[in-house]
Parts: C-alpha cells; sequence; structure tokens
DNA sequence: GCCGTTTTCGGCCCGACTGTTTTCAGTCG
C-alpha cells in the first residue's frame, strides 16, 4: 500500500510551492488532496486500477494525472523538478516552530542554510540576526526550536495527552476563577497520537486564568503569551496551548479549536453560502456584523441547518453532509459496554491472577470478561501448552462459582503460524469459549502471503476473532504487508470478527478500517490486551476508536449481555 | 489546482501573537 508514500511526496510539492512563493491555492490543494489521500482506507493503487482516482476529494485532472505517473514511470517529472531547485533537506527547516516558508527561503539565499545543521549553526554564530527584519529574538527562538523538535520527533499517544489535559485543567480550576473548560483539538477528537494540548476556557477573568496558566508547575517555558492565548512547554516537553474566552463565545471558541480544520474550513463555507461568518467570538450575520449565537456550540451547528457533530466525526470525511440530513451515526458510548474480550493472566505474559482480574472487572462494572492468554508457540511470553490450557479451564470454571454478577470466559490469544495454520489443535480449540487469533510472528512475508495466511487462519471453524489486525505499534513499528480489504471481505463473507485492540501503542484496527467494516458489516469487539490491572481502563481507548470509526452500539459486540454473547459465539461455530 | 442547487470561471476560513518597525508581514492553529 503506497497511500502514505502518495501523500508525502504531494506534501513536498505543496513544500517547493511554498517556498517558490506560489499561488497559496495551489499550494492548499496539494495539501488537501495529501490529507485526503491519507485518509483513505482504499489501497491506493486499487482506485487507480479501477479508474476511481477522480472520486477522491480534492483529486482532479491535474493531480490524477501525476499520481498515474507515479505508478506507471515510478517518479513524477514535476516532482523532480522542483526537487531540482531546492537542496534535499530545505523542507526540514520550516519544520522549526517560528520558521515558515518565507523565512526559510530567506535563509537559504543570503545564509546558504540548506539543513537544520547549517540553521543551527548559524544561529549559534550569531549570523540570523545579521539579516534585516529577523533579529536576537528569532536567534534564539531558532536554537530553542531546534532543541525542542530533535527532542521530540515523535507524537504522544492519546492516552497520554488525556491524562496531562486532565492534570492541567484540574490546577487550572484550582488557581483561577473558570467557568467552563476543555481540551479542544486533535485531543477532543481522540487521534491515536496528538502533536500538542489544546485548552478552551470560558472565564470573566481573563488575566487570572492566563497567569495561572503561564505559572502552571508542569510549565517549563513560556512561548507565547497574550491576553486571549498562550502557548508553554510542560516539563515533558509537550506543547500546551489554552485559550480563554468570555462565556457568551465558549461554544464559538470550542467549536473553532476543536477542528479539524478541514472540518472548519468546510463549516465556514457553508456558513458565507448562508449570510453568516463563524469566528471563535461567535456566529454573525455577514450584513450587518450582528453576533447571532456563541454561547453553545449546538447552537451553531443548528442555526447552520445542521445537527450537533460529535467532534471524534469532525474530520470532514462525509459528516457535515449527514449532519444535513439528519443521519449521523448515534456513535456508541463507554455506559453501553458490558465487557472485555482480551485480558491476560499470570497464566501467561500478564502480572496478576484470574482472580484480581475478576475483581477488578466487577468493580468497574463489567458483566463478562475473556482471558486470553498465549499459545504455546509464543515462548517469549511463556505461551500456554495445551495441557495446561486444560487446567486453566477448569479453574476458570471454579472461579466462577465465587462471582454472581460476573462471568469469565475461558479464550485465548492463539498465534497464526507462518503457513496460516493454528497453534493449537482442533481437540484444545472446541474446549476454548473463546478463540482470538493473532500474528506474533513472520511480520515480513509479503503482502499476498500475509493476507493468505491470515485468511485461511480465519476460516477455521473454531475462530471468533481476529486480534490486533494490522500489527502496528504506533511509533515504533508500521503494520505488516496485508491487503486489509480483503481481510474485511472475508470477514464479512465468514463472520469472522475483529478486534478493537484498545492498547495506546496499538489502537488496532484503526479508525478508517473500522468504518469499512462496519459498512461492510463486519461486527467488533474491544479488548484491551491488558497484562496488568490498571491496564483494564484502556477500555475507554476503544471507545475512542469505535467512535471515530462510525460505530454504533450495534456493531460493538461488547454491548451484549453474557447471554447475547453467549448465543453468538456458538452461532458462530456452526 | 479543485470545485460548483453560480456548468465554467471566480473564489478559495479567520483571527491572535510575535518580532521588528513605527504599521505590518510572517507564523500558527
Amino acid at each position: 500500500m503506497k497511500n502514505k508514500e502518495i501523500a508525502n511526496l504531494l506534501y513536498k510539492i505543496a513544500g517547493f510551492l511554498s517556498l517558490k512563493n506560489e499561488n497559496p491555492f495551489r499550494i492548499r490543494s496539494y495539501e488537501r488532496a495529501a490529507q485526503s489521500i491519507e485518509n483513505l482506507s482504499e489501497d491506493i493503487e486499487n482506485l487507480i486500477y479501477n479508474k476511481k482516482l477522480l472520486k477522491i476529494p480534492h483529486i482532479g485532472e491535474g493531480i490524477a494525472k501525476k499520481i498515474e505517473e507515479y505508478f506507471s514511470k515510478g517518479k513524477i517529472e514535476y516532482y523532480e523538478n522542483l526537487r531540482k531547485e531546492f537542496p534535499e533537506k530545505i523542507l526540514d527547516i520550516v519544520s522549526v516552530p517560528g520558521i515558515g516558508f518565507k523565512t526559510a527561503k530567506i535563509l537559504y539565499e543570503k545564509l546558504d542554510i540548506k539543513n537544520l545543521n547549517d540553521l543551527e549553526l548559524a544561529a549559534k554564530l550569531n549570523r540570523i540576526m545579521e539579516i534585516s527584519h529577523l533579529g536576537e529574538k528569532t536567534q534564539q527562538n531558532i536554537l530553542r526550536g531546534i532543541e525542542f523538535i530533535r527532542k521530540n520527533r515523535e507524537r504522544i499517544f492519546l492516552f497520554t495527552g488525556l491524562a496531562l489535559a486532565e492534570s492541567i485543567i484540574d490546577e487550572l480550576k484550582k488557581k483561577a476563577r473558570i467557568k467552563q473548560i476543555c481540551p479542544a483539538g486533535s485531543l477532543r477528537r481522540k487521534k491515536e497520537t496528538i502533536g500538542d494540548i489544546d485548552i478552551v476556557c470560558a472565564s470573566t477573568d481573563l488575566p487570572g486564568v492566563m497567569n495561572a496558566f503561564i505559572n502552571l508547575s508542569q510549565c517549563k517555558r513560556i512561548l507565547l503569551q497574550g491576553e486571549t492565548k498562550s502557548s508553554i512547554i510542560t516539563n515533558d516537553n509537550i506543547q500546551v496551548d489554552l485559550r480563554v474566552v468570555k462565556p457568551e463565545s465558549y461554544g464559538a471558541a470550542l467549536q473553532y479549536f476543536t477542528g479539524s480544520k478541514e472540518h472548519n474550513i468546510k463549516l465556514r463555507n457553508l456558513a458565507n453560502e448562508k449570510g453568516y461568518k463563524i469566528n471563535e467570538y461567535g456566529l454573525f450575520k455577514i450584513k450587518n456584523n450582528k453576533k447571532v449565537t456563541g454561547k453553545k456550540e449546538e447552537d451553531i451547528y443548528n442555526q447552520l441547518g445542521l445537527k450537533w457533530i460529535p467532534a471524534e466525526l469532525r474530520e470532514n470525511q462525509g459528516e457535515i453532509e449527514k449532519s444535513k440530513t439528519n443521519s449521523l451515526p448515534k456513535l456508541i458510548e463507554y455506559s453501553r459496554i458490558k465487557g472485555d474480550f482480551h485480558i491476560h493472566s499470570n497464566w501467561s505474559d500478564g502480572k496478576d491472577s484470574i482472580e484480581d482480574i475478576a475483581g477488578k472487572a466487577k468493580q468497574m462494572g463489567l458483566e463478562w470478561i475473556v482471558i486470553c492468554d498465549h499459545s504455546q508457540s509464543l515462548k517469549v511470553a511463556h505461551g500456554m501448552k495445551p495441557e495446561e490450557v486444560l487446567n486453566k479451564i477448569k479453574e476458570i470454571k471454579k472461579i466462577n462459582k465465587k462471582f454472581k454478577e460476573l462471568k469469565i470466559l475461558c479464550g485465548a490469544e492463539i498465534d497464526i503460524l507462518a503457513n496460516g495454520s493454528l497453534d493449537y489443535k482442533k481437540d484444545i480449540l472446541e474446549q476454548l469459549d473463546f478463540v482470538l487469533i493473532a500474528i506474533h510472528s513472520g511480520f515480513k512475508q509479503d503482502e499476498a502471503t500475509m493476507t493468505n495466511r491470515i485468511i485461511s487462519a480465519m476460516r477455521n471453524k473454531y475462530v471468533h476473532m481476529f486480534a490486533h489486525p494490522t500489527g502496528r505499534l504506533l511509533q515504533k513499528r508500521e503494520p505488516y504487508m496485508v491487503n486489509m480489504d480483503k481481510i474485511i471481505e472475508e470477514a464479512s463473507r465468514i463472520g469472522t470478527f475483529l478486534e478493537i485492540n484498545a492498547n495506546p501503542q496499538r489502537l488496532d484496527l484503526p479508525d478508517i478500517y473500522c468504518r469499512k467494516a462496519k459498512e461492510k458489516g463486519v461486527l467488533m469487539g474491544i479488548g484491551t490486551d491488558a497484562h496488568a490491572l490498571e491496564q483494564m481502563e484502556y477500555l475507554s481507548l476503544g471507545i475512542w476508536v469505535a467512535r471515530r470509526g462510525w460505530l454504533e452500539s450495534r456493531d460493538v459486540l461488547n454491548t451484549l449481555s453474557y447471554k447475547q454473547l453467549m448465543k453468538i459465539l456458538q452461532q458462530k461455530r456452526k
């Protein structure tokens, strides 16, 4: 799958065009096209093959031709020519906070700065401030900026971001008079990783809030500080932006800073068509600049003839159109969750006993849990031998007698071996309540081999669910090569369930595939993959992924009662 | 360069903060 590759190429074209000071709308077109491709769940190569490239939003004749050229000739002449005009690493300079394309171009032309190292050296030698319109402060900011991006190459996991935002919000609430406060940006949209933390706040005492913010215990450095907007870097090198408005503008500000950018642009276009203007203070009539609404987010959407759109859907992926016709999905909510499909115990590599896990589950209000320990081949994780599995089944029967309102199912996370067979034979499989299958070895197989391997494993009649289907580890390991369209197609055909693994590093099945699987009628189940009691709390992360994937309660098996679950698990094997 | 209940060219989101000058361009989200 070369979607990412193509998207990056288009981003680079946009970058070079920016350096050349080209028409900004042409540049935006390349960026939008790149973003569209990043958000595709389908392999772009298939779309080319089926002549459907022009069906992708923001891809017209011009860009489509270039993409086709890339696949037929291995390169794009237009891009190659642009590349020749600039040094290879020049676009890295723009990644330094505070440096945009204009400044990058000046630095290249006047000081022959070609990459980050050149830039750092020039700043240290006081060469930056020689240039008119650039001064000592800019030079210092450049050095700090370089340090920041070197330390901070990676994005933050959603889980980490949520925790940090919560602690900051708690502290602000104690130290300032706050009416309302909420995380915004990608954090509120619950993206799997986030770049920085945005917080929106309503108060009648703007200076008081700002003061509390820049004096937070976690604040290492103040990036910028104004009356309504400030940014800091925390001790963990995470950027936090705070926007403060009066209560009458809170809804508008929250809408504005939740984004995404593409969603907001579309919304404002719609507003313009209807004679309105939206900014962070409210919704205004264009002709007399009179404020119509702004206190509640919902009112802004309603005024434009839309139903309020949950933040997780605001990616300009069709949600505005669906909202117009009142046909948005009724997204799944945490309160509907009755169980967890994937918990490891100390029978394999988990930390805790089944009894302790059950205690925790009861405390969380769950109705059922599935203990899925590793199978024999996964030696590093103390994979269980067949005879151990039989003992575990007996043990779980005993423990089940001690818990009245909780049912424990005995499952296993069984390796799919390199040839597509399973790590246990029929005699074990048929005794397990739940069979979860997964890839833990042979990651390097080519796409066709891997896809066939998984499909043949799925076809085993005892299999219920396929765990962490892409195998990715966020910021660490790319997915293995697999044709996810074919996997989803087959899951739909034979009724295999797909896991939404809720481990913060996995979040796998990714949201775009969840949506696709739902469209094909595939049912999904959330598993925390917990190896310790506290990790059972990851369930909420699974919900966020499901919501971003447009899933409703009926798409997610965790909403079933124990009875309904057992029925569907048994049906699957018939 | 894309898009269209404006089918064929004109429009394309909007405001805060900074640094450097002295009224604003550049950057950012």
